[in-house]
Formats: C-alpha cells, structure tokens, sequence
DNA sequence: CGCTTACTGGTAAGCGCTTACGGCGGGGCG
DNA sequence: CGCCCCGCCGTAAGCGCTTACCAGTAAGCG
C-alpha cells in the first residue's frame, strides 16, 4: 500500500498534480471550489506530502541541523554530565526558536575525533547548522562555514565565515567579582580554573585576574581543573593538605568544580560561607538544591540555542547580519554560598525552568530579574 | 557559487553520474583507479552529497523523527519541568541509538491542542517516529500509525498499529511499597497520586494500593496532585493542617511532588525520615542532591529513547519485530528518605549519568546496580 | 579463431514535488 | 462586434540522486 503522491490526488479529483500543489499550499490563482475538492481528497486519502520530494524540488529543506559532540554515556568521565544539561538546553532553545519559524531540527551527535562525514552529511540536508559544545575542529568548522550557514556556539570569535553566539563572560563574572570583593570584602582568592582548551574557561579566568587586582583583591591560588565535580573534590582537597592558609573565597570557573568543592568543604566541616565563601558560573539546576546553595552566575544556555536558530532563518533568509557575533548576557545569582543570607527552603523558579517552589526569588546582584509569574502569587502561603 | 553536483564531478572526471554514484557510494563493479580519480575530484570541488536528493531517488530517509509536545518555557507551570528532563534524557538516548545505526534525528515539537499539522510533516520527512510525552492524542496516533512506523513511549498498551515502549511501574513501585512495608515496617502509608491523565500515575498508584493492602497496610489518605513540585508543597501544607494524624509514610508518584514536600517538611521541621518517610518515583538528579536524600525507583529513560529508535530501526528494515510492547525495567533507590541510613556526603553516579563524585554507591533493594568503575576508585579519600 | 563470461562504465528512467510558461475561455472595452 | 486582458488551470521541465539495464572490451575457453 504504497502512500498516495499528488498524482493520486490529481487522478481522483480530475485536475492536474500542479493544481494539487497549488491547493495544498493555498496558492493565488485557484478558485475556491477546485481547492476545497482537493483537500477533500487529500484528506480522504490520507495524503502526506513527500518531504524530501519538497525539499528537493524546493531547494531548501527548512531544516536546521544541531551538531553536538557524543557524550559518552558510559563515562565514569562525569566532566561530561552537566555539560549534558547544557547541551540539551541548547537544543531545547533551539526547538523552541525553530517552531516559531516553522522548521525542524535536525539532530546528529559526532564522536570527536571521527572525522567530518557525519558533519558533511548534515551540510546535505539541512539550510544551515548550529555547532555545539566544540564537536568539530576549527579546521572543519572553516571547511564547513565555507559553505554553508553556521552558527557557533561556545567558540572564540569568528576566524571564517561561521557565526558565532556567545555569553557574556567578561560581563558576569567580574560582577561576581565585584560582589565578592566590594560587597563581601573579601581580599584573598582563590581561583579554580577551567581547562586551557576551553574559550570559556579562559575568558572567565582572565576576568577574575583582572577585576579582582583592579578592585584590590589578591589572587592567592590558582588550580587547574577539567570542569567535573570530582576535579573539584580533587583541588578542595589539595588546597586542605596545604599548609597555606586558606583563600578567603574560591571562585570556580563552573558549578560542577563548585560542587565538588562544596562536598569536600562540608565532609571535611569547614564551613561555607563563614570560613571559605564558594562560587560557581553556569547556575545548574543542582546549584539551587545545595546547602549552602550556591552562588554563581546564570548562563542563558536556551537562549543560546534560540538565538543561533533564528541567525540562521535570517542568513537562510537572505537577511544581512549586522554582526557576526552575539554575546547574550549573564547574570549574577546571589545565593548563600557567598555569604549573603540564605534563603529559607527553596528560592522561586527562575524566570523560565524551575521546579516552580513559591517564594519570591533573591535576584541577581546588580541584573534585571523577571518577575515572578502572578500565578505563583497563590502558592505562597 | 552553486554547490558542486554530481554532474559537477562527472564532467571533471571525465565519467557518467552513475559512475560518480558508484564511487561515492562504495558500490562494487569499479576499478579502483576510477573510484580513487572520482574521489579525489570529489574532495577537490568540497563536495556534500544532497540528502534530500538521495533521500528521494534511495525511498528512504534514514532519519528517525522524535515527536515532543511543546513545553511551554514561559511556565510557572512548573509541572512541565522535570519532565522536560525526562524528555531530554529520551532524546539523548534516542540520538545514542540513532548514532549506532547511522540514521539522524529529526526533533520536532508540537503544541498540545494544535492539530496533526506538523505530527505529519514528520510522516513525510521520516522512517519512523517517536513520539513521546503523549504529544498527539490517540486518534492522531491511530491515524499515524496506520500509515506509518510508530512507537509511542508512556502509553497504554497499544490499540493500534504503533509500537509501545514503557517502564515496569509495576515493578518497581511494587519493590517499594515492599522496601516500606517490609524492611522497614511502615503500615500507614499516604500516597501524593499524580493526574488521572497519566497512565504512569495511575499505574503507580494502583501498584501501592494493591502490594500494600496485600503486605498488610493501610493507605491512610490519598492527595491529587499534577506532578509538579508545587502541588507537592500544597499537598504537604494540607496534611499538616489536617488534625488526622500524619502517614508514616509518603509515597510520592513522582519526583518532583516528593520535592514539594520535603521542602514543607523540612521547612516546618517535621523530620524526614524519623517521623514521615518519604519517597518518589523517577530518581531525577536532584533526588540524591536533597537532604534527606530521596528514596524512589529510578526509571531508565535513556533507554526508553534508545529502544524505541532502535525498534524502529529494525522495522523500517523489514525484521518482524516479536512483540508489539517493551517494558523496561525500573530499580529502585534506596536513600535516606525512607529511613535507611544516610550516604554520607554524595553518593557516587550510577551507571551512566551523574556528576561522579567518588564514594561507593548504595545498591538498590533487589536490583542489579552497576559496579563502580575502576577509575573512582583514585577519588576516594 | 569465434564465442562465452566477467568486468566496467554509460544511458536513461524515475523518486514526488514546485513552478515557469502557455492556453483557453469569458467579460470589459473601444 | 472584435480585441485584449485576466482568472484559472494544464504541460512540462527540472531539483540531484540511485539503479536497472545495456554496451563495449578483454580475457578465457573449446
């Protein structure tokens, strides 16, 4: 029972296949009555337009291709965890963006070092691509924006033709920063870094070192971590069998390091925030359910995948950029890691993904927060 | 600059298209010689064969649709959240699986109430699909099904044509109840049900019902919730102000609406486990982030995502599949929430996802859990 | 030495759809 | 009353690729 095509359709409501293709895509120049027995037909046979076959003769697919590196679900690797969270918040944005626009999502996952045939074959079928998460070289980045629209994401700066879509995070941390040294006082810092490779890790890094010497405070440490959890459980420890005295904050370069360093702190009871302040950047959704909950910066990692869509509609569009780079903006989230006072149960969702717990919500220091939705008015109680 | 076509390559070649085909396609009846020259011209001109193209002429896409219904990102309406990450896990798993076979996914969201519109885009641009969530009420479904590959995940049994993968809440919630009853004696149980909707919910809560009338306890009130973590805090609000006496027990049918209720308990200094235990079901990640940790059965969606495309797979391959129904098996988890000893700082991941922070993992009650892997070992300490 | 056989590679027919173009009636206009 | 224009619809030419079928060549065989 092979599916019905429109020469199907047109055999059955004696017109032609271009007046079925006019019908079903409510084109000008068909009288209303021709239409209606068309979609008749094409109802009653259960039509569904070939894809590809439009796609093909259309010459766009109104596809959007996501490539994101295969996280190895095996993995003891646990660095890749809450990168995974990212990930999929990216791709959530990105959903979201393309319904608007009436596309899909093309999704494929390459394994590091496999080569580009898997990136190739999305070029092939899709009008344009977003890359997260670093999944291919730089030199098949150029390679492919060669030819193709892309959109970067968590990349430097545009070498090619690529797009690319970033955070801010000059921006957040050295308000986090200012934050911990103006507002808190804190002089001696201690700083958990990111791996070299990663721009993020870098950037964020290099902000801590300036702002803090520009505000006075000192860098007291530095350790290199890989962004897991237990990286960071490694350097809390190496920082306790010191003899050094203790850094009067620990700034992380994510929430995952935070994590692991939170644990150690609190099995080892040094205490959080009144001995050592811990911050984080990402704001993952397990920094909010921590004791202390942890202070950090919020990244927009839907918004990431939502912007990088719609850059793409637009470039498919035909549409001239006005600039090939974006940096969306982050925003500090004060919890009580820091010192500031803690909040009683659980904070108010933020503005878009929470577990929606009513209590109005500590806002960012010094950012722009939602309000809280009305309908959370009648939870508090 | 038009992207190079095989005809592109067949003219400097100096063969036939159907050469070119051979070539790129690794097809037999060619001397090297010619392959290698066609290759070559092939890496030359930077060409990327058109999958709409091949997709039309081969008859088959290789791509695996994965339908979600849209979750409104705006929402205070909390409930949707955790569940957004239960669909994020399936379509992790689902790309996994895609990944192995060589086939893509084509993500595609659709609003609750808005028509079969985009279900069917898919139909025409897939091999097969997913359809997760319950985003198309079960007339589309029938309506798919009958004409196209389908498997439908946290459905009924299926009507139709469509293929079903599900968890074992049977089992899983039965080994609860029995962790409660038996193990640790609990005879008054209260159960925070999910919505009628849910055939999870009801399965679950038909599951305690029986196993616990049948261990000889007593369900002492049922409370109607909707999943979220917020109608888990009302729900705990009402009991408290209740004049009957608490449960000793909660049983929760999902996660999140565990999470509201701790939050109340704990913030109203009721003690978790000692005077109310409590548990969920679908172990999110936060559950072992909470204190108490939450006890509840974890539910593998990855490998709902994965089963499903892999079914898929072997039934856009011609295989006659044995059965038209999978049930997935659940574990339960024990942490602190029903009264077993506490995990001291973190337990260490399971299987597959979590942040790997290094201790030992508490094995589920009658379940396989997997051995901790080799390189956690160095983090302890 | 002629004929079969195995290998190569070319020819052409689609796959299902969009769309440029042209034809055919009928109403408005000169 | 004849002409033009316009609304409606059919004809046909692709879109880029796969593949069935066939042709040509060289080697193998009696």
């Amino acid at each position: 029972m092979r599916a019905p095509t429109i020469y199907d359709l047109a055999e059955k409501a004696g017109v032609s296949i271009a007046t079925v293709s006019r019908a079903l895509n409510a084109k000008a120049g068909l009288s209303a009555e021709t239409r209606d027995r068309v979609l008749a037909v094409a109802d009653e046979l259960g039509y569904v337009p070939n894809g590809t076959a439009r796609g093909l003769s259309y010459g766009a697919t109104e596809t959007i291709g996501v490539v994101v590196a295969t996280r190895s679900t095996n993995a003891a690797l646990a660095e890749e965890h809450e990168s995974l969270l990212f990930v999929d918040a990216v791709i959530r944005g990105a959903e979201r963006s393309a319904q608007r626009i009436g596309f899909a999502l093309l999704l494929a996952s390459i394994r590091p070092r496999s080569g580009w045939e898997a990136a190739k074959r999305m070029v092939g079928r899709t009008d344009g691509l977003v890359v997260v998460d670093r999944a291919v070289s730089e030199e098949a980045m150029a390679w492919i924006a060669a030819r193709h629209p892309v959109v970067a994401l968590a990349w430097d700066s545009p070498k090619g033709d690529e797009l690319v879509v970033r955070i801010d995070n000059v921006g957040g941390m050295s308000r986090l920063v200012e934050h911990l040294v103006v507002e808190h006082g804190y002089t001696e810092i201690g700083v958990v870094r990111g791996p070299e490779s990663s721009p993020d890790a870098t950037a964020r890094w290099q902000t801590v070192e300036q702002c803090a010497t520009k505000l006075g405070a000192r860098i007291v440490g530095t350790w290199v971590g890989d962004f897991s959890a237990a990286s960071g459980e490694r350097i809390a420890r190496t920082i306790g069998r010191s003899t050094a005295p203790m850094p009067r904050a620990l700034m992380c370069m994510n929430d995952q390091m935070a994590v692991g360093v939170l644990n150690v702190l609190t099995a080892r009871e040094i205490a959080v925030p009144e001995e050592v302040a811990v911050t984080g950047f990402d704001d993952i959704i397990v920094s909010r359910y921590l004791r202390p909950g942890l202070t950090t910066v919020r990244q927009p990692a839907e918004e990431l995948g939502a912007t990088a869509v719609s850059s793409l509609y637009e470039v498919a569009r035909g549409t001239a950029l006005a600039v090939r780079e974006m940096v969306l903006p982050t925003e500090v989230v004060v919890r009580s890691s820091c010192g500031c006072a803690s909040t009683p149960v659980l904070e108010a969702p933020h503005s878009e993904t929470d577990l929606g717990v009513g209590r109005p919500r500590r806002e960012g220091a010094g950012a722009d927060a939602a309000p809280a939705p009305d309908d959370l008015a009648e939870m508090a109680g």
